[in-house]
Order: structure tokens, then C-alpha cells, then sequence
DNA sequence: ATCTATATTTGAAACGTTTTCCCATGCGAA
DNA sequence: TTCGCATGGGAAAACGTTTCAAATATAGAT
């Protein structure tokens, strides 16, 4: 039992041809016996599972692919790993998936339209069944064009174009909508908003639900209160500092999740106390959201939840499903937390 | 421009063959051009770059793994998607993986061992060019052997497995160490320890620290100030619990990042207070542990670089190094924040 | 028993590459 | 001028499956 040599030993993988000669049949046979074809006789069967079994055989997936064109893999396009949505999601997906026998390619844009032509490109190239994603730009034509030309089915996550792909999303107008009455309600009069850019669907419909809860309340929405026009955490920190320093500055904001950490770095340098000093309600909730002290209302968004639906219609529109693109919205959730007051003597 | 239809036309990609015909040549040549093989005249690579630009060739990635044994994809395999430690070594993963033209496979063992087994399968079968793991249990000897046999290399993140692998690892005992050297200096002797079982190497280094510091300082460790039996959030509020509801309690905690909200989570119901009531020091750095309030003492690990290291290491090896199995070991940071107090008038 | 219809099994083609083996061409040296 | 050798290009094999047509075995009916 010495082992000088830690050099792999590779025992070659029993391939269908051995297996059928262990068993003493034809190639064929032992497919169909595989594939749980119908028509083969029970002791034959038992012929072929027995060699297979004892052989340890294992198709090998690529001679699969290049046959049949199914390689039962799924390429997710995520816009930024470490963002709560794209693991989440990806959590969702990967359950619902890996239940039904598929695998999964993830891959990351970093929100760079270039990147996600690329990825776009590779996952064609390698033939994966379906395509889940979250794309950065959900309104570049050139993006959009391309997700047209790909021969296998796609299902946006969080986003929507037009009505020609599914789409799984939850509700950013209805949640925006909610968390911005909630404030008004309060007596809130300037409600900041941080978000993401409206180039692609969530920014879009924050800014609506926003820019709609404030006309119903017959406020007019300031632009200079608005910040959506970048994605990363310093970004968030900038835009937070900008917003509250301003000397007519909001009594209420409004952050994504995804940048809630820049928010509380900005609050905690200008050392404004919550919710004393600014009431704070965050599009997304998070373990940051529901420990910190205080806890941060939240409007709820399950995004493992979208993850597994898009799995699931993923899978069946790979199964050959062709009904009508669907929309699936799933509905948000209002966490009362303890970052929000009243404003007395308001405006 | 009436799209009546939503179905997908599917161009049917170019073959290499297509590209032959159109360039007048034989197959063969476009391969070698395409692969940079041997010397083609130019005039001739210029026909063939410009037929498969015109054709918009891409070589079907399952032919050539067929053929060449070579996929450009490796397997990642992570215990808990939703964990910082997860997420954060699939991110720096993804980066040095995708610069150097790979993909990955990302699955999720759940902390379990049979789904472990069945991925390593499903990544030998579909011939991943390398593994690289977070493992559940490294210990498992079924799992060891398993390893062994794998035809493709196989790097560990986070684990460690005797000498026989190569191994990523943040220094988990003197973060550890210093963790508790830093509440004993500060007076605390009663200090509890939460964290991950000792099935893996995490858990086991840093019970390491853990009691190496404590008898550094003259302090028998005291099982019951000791919670390691469990992976889930539940399992840390319980732990935490429990611990904190002792007769002696301690003054002191150290718990890992993972486990952190749920030991907020008791903290809050038991109405504990940082660090008047409890001195705590988090294992790993998230952003819940910077932006609580007050901000949590840390010892930060690199996760991103430990993927990072290990993706340079696994293509290392798909590139022949035929080395001794290395371990790098990525240094942690010791993050002075608020949570921490002096004890005056201890033991 | 014989024939026909059906059930089972076999053998081979096909999938799209890479790669090996061979042949043709052209050039320099003898 | 001829031979040898390097160089460039073509044809075909091989990779491990699935599938399809053809062949054979089985069973039922006469």
C-alpha cells in the first residue's frame, strides 16, 4: 500500500459497447434498456442492468448530446453574484432543477451588456436546453434581437420585454406603490428613492409605483430626491450621502435592497439616527434588513419563489409547451419593521 | 412585420462542413485553421475565417468534447448557496474562470452527503475538466474514495483532506486563535463558541483556535459553552438560545458568519444587548456584521481570493502540472468594530 | 404443421468535431 | 536533371451515443 505516485490512475469508463458485450447483447439493446424502452424482454433487461451495474457504466453525456441535441443543462445569466436577487434566484432555480434532473451553467454579467452577449453566445454554443435570465439591460435591441435568434426557449427573471418572452417577476409597481403610501401615510412628504436605473425592469417599475403612490397623495414628484442612475455599492454610498446632505432633505427614503448596505454606510458617516431622523423602507428584505437595529421595514420579494417558477416553466417549455408567452407575478410581501415614524408638525 | 407566430425558428446552426463547402476546402483545414494547428497558407486561412464569419460558425461544443476529451467546463460544488462563503468563493471563482474561457457547473450539496455523491457523479459523467469543492464532510471516507477515483483534478476550498489534494484555505485556527486571545485579553474567561460540526475542516480548525487560545491564557474549555452540531439557521437561534439562557452565562461569543443572524435573531428575543450584555467576535465578514449597530468585531476571511487561488490552481493542473498537491493557506484580518467590552471586576 | 402478424433484437448510420495518415507539390541540393 | 525533404492539404477514422430499418424470433390462427 505504498503510494509514491500521487498520479491519478484513470480506470476508463465502461462505455455502452462494453456493456453490451459483458451482457451479450447488441448496443442497441442495451439503450433501449436504458432509455426504459418499451419492448425488450424481462430477462434481457436483467441481463443488461446487471452488466451495466457491475460495470459501473455511466453514458457519457457528451456522445448523448451530439445524438439526441437534449444535454438536460440550463444556463443561468445572473447580473451580479453577490446581490441577494441573483443568489436567491439562483438558489430557486438550482432546487427546482436539480430535482429534475437537470445541471446548470451560472454565469455573471457584472451588468455589462458585452459580457452578456457573450455568455449568450456560449450558451448557445454549448446547447444548453433553456436559458433563465436576469439581464442587465432588459431594453437594449441588440440584446433583445439576439435572445430572439437563440433555437432554445428563455425565460427573463425580474424582467420583461415586451410580451414575446415568459417572464417571472414579482411585483416592484405594487410593492414600490405600497412602501411609498406607507410613508405618506406617515405624514411623509419628501420621500428620497434609491434604486437601480430604469434600463431594465425593476427601475422602471419602482419608479412607477413611486412616481403613482405620490400623485394619489398629490405630491409631485422631485427629481432631485430621485437616484437611479448606478448599480454598484458606491454608487449607493454617493448617492445616499448627496440626497441626505441636501439642505431642504427628505424625511423618508426609499432603497433596493441590493444597495441598502451603501445607504447605512452613508447614514452611519453622516451619523443620522433612524427613525428619528429619517424613516427608512427597503425594496427587498434581507438578513441586513430584518437584524440590523433598528429592524428596516421591508416590502418582501421571494425570490427564491421566482426562481423555482421559472425552473418549472423553463422545463416545460423545453418539454415542448406552446401556449402563449406567460407573465407570472408573484406578489410582494409588507414587513413592519421599526425604521419608520410618524412626522409630527408635517409640511 | 406581422409576427403572428412566436415560435421559434431555429436557423440551424452551421457545421463545419458548411463552412468547408463555402470555403472550398476540406474539413480538416477549417479544423486547423480554427485550432491554430500547423501552417495554412494565408490565402487559404483567409477564405476559411471569412466562410465561418459569413456562417457564423461555432464549433458544437459537444462534438469537440467527444472528440478531444477536453470540455472548457469545470464543476463547482458548494454546500449552501445562500451562505457569504458560498456565494463569495463562486463569485471569485467565476471570475478567474470565465478570464481563462471556462465555464462552470455550480451545485448545491445542501450540507448532504448522498447529494454530494450523486454530483460528483453527474460532474465525472458529464466530464468536467476539474472540480473544485466546498465539502460538506471531508472526513467521509466513501467521499475521500470518491475523490480518488475521479479521472479529472480536484481542488479542495475550505477543507482538507490529509495531504493527497490540493487545498484552498483561509487560516481558520489563528483566525480563531486571535478571535479568542482578543475577548481574553479584554478579561472574558466564559467564552462560547458557534459554529459549524467538526465533519469538516472549518469546524475543526476552529475548535482548534478555539481551545489552543483558551489554554494559552490558562482557561479549560467548557463543553458546554461549545455549539457545533448543526448547519442551519434554526440550529444557531437554538444554540444561541440556549447558551445564552444559562445560569452562568457567558460574556463573551464567537460565532461564524454563517451563523450570525441567527444568533442575532436570539440575542433580539432574549433582549441582549452588544456589547454591555455580551462581547461577541463574528468568524467571517459580511455586511450584515459591518452595518448592524453596533458594528460586529470580525476576523475576515477572503473567500473571493480562496476562489479565485483555486480556479488559477484547478487550471493549473487541467494544464498538466504534475506537482505535489499544494496548500495555500489566504491569511485573515482582524476587523476591530463595537461589539466587544472590556469586563471589568471578572473572575 | 404452416403461414401470418407481431414482438424483439440486431446492425449500421448518423451526429460534428479532431486528428492521423497519406499524397501532392515545390524547393534546394547533388 | 533528378532525388529527397519539407510543407500544405485531403480523406477518413474515431469518439459513444441514439435511432431506424432490417432481420429474426415468437405466438396465434388455420
Amino acid at each position: 500500500m505504498d503510494e509514491t505516485k500521487p498520479a491519478k490512475v484513470t480506470p476508463a469508463r465502461a462505455t455502452i459497447s462494453d456493456v453490451a458485450r459483458h451482457a451479450g447483447v447488441s448496443i442497441g439493446t442495451v439503450s433501449r434498456v436504458l432509455n426504459k424502452a418499451r419492448n425488450v424482454k424481462p430477462a434481457l433487461q436483467r441481463r443488461v442492468l446487471d452488466a451495466a451495474a457491475a460495470l459501473d457504466y455511466r453514458p457519457d453525456s457528451f456522445a448523448q448530446g451530439m445524438r439526441s441535441k437534449k444535454t438536460h443543462v440550463i444556463g443561468v445569466i445572473v447580473p451580479d453574484l453577490r446581490n441577494p436577487l441573483s443568489s436567491e434566484a439562483a438558489a430557486g432555480v438550482e432546487e427546482e432543477l436539480t430535482q429534475q434532473g437537470y445541471s446548470f451553467f451560472l454565469a455573471n454579467s457584472r451588468y455589462e451588456r458585452g459580457r452578456e452577449e457573450n455568455i449568450l453566445n456560449e450558451f448557445a454554443r454549448r446547447r444548453v436546453d433553456g436559458i433563465i435570465a436576469i439581464l442587465a439591460h432588459d431594453q437594449d435591441p441588440r440584446t433583445v434581437e439576439q435572445l430572439r435568434r437563440l433555437p432554445m426557449p428563455v425565460v427573463l427573471l425580474e424582467r420583461e420585454i415586451g410580451a414575446e418572452f415568459d417572464a417571472v417577476r414579482t411585483d416592484q409597481v405594487q410593492g414600490t406603490y405600497r412602501a411609498t403610501r406607507y410613508l405618506a401615510a406617515l405624514g411623509h412628504r419628501r420621500i428620497a428613492l434609491i434604486t437601480v436605473p430604469t434600463d431594465n425592469m425593476s427601475g422602471r417599475y419602482r419608479l412607477q409605483g413611486y412616481t403613482e403612490a405620490l400623485a394619489d397623495v398629490g405630491v409631485a414628484a422631485n427629481p432631485d430626491l430621485i437616484h437611479m442612475a448606478g448599480y454598484t455599492r458606491d454608487y449607493a454610498v454617493n448617492a445616499a450621502y448627496s440626497v441626505l446632505s441636501m439642505r431642504n432633505k427628505p424625511t423618508a427614503l426609499i432603497v433596493s435592497g441590493g444597495m441598502l448596505p451603501g445607504v447605512l454606510d452613508a447614514m452611519r458617516q453622516l451619523n443620522l439616527s433612524i427613525p428619528d431622523e429619517l424613516s427608512l423602507v427597503v425594496l427587498g428584505d434581507t438578513e441586513l434588513a430584518a437584524l440590523t437595529r433598528p429592524g428596516i421595514t421591508a416590502i418582501r420579494y421571494d425570490w427564491a419563489q421566482t426562481g423555482r417558477v421559472a425552473a418549472r416553466l423553463t422545463i416545460s417549455r423545453i418539454g415542448g409547451s406552446e401556449t402563449p408567452p406567460e407573465r407570472v407575478i408573484v406578489p410582494y410581501e409588507f414587513i413592519l419593521r421599526e425604521s419608520c415614524q410618524e412626522l409630527v408638525g408635517a409640511v
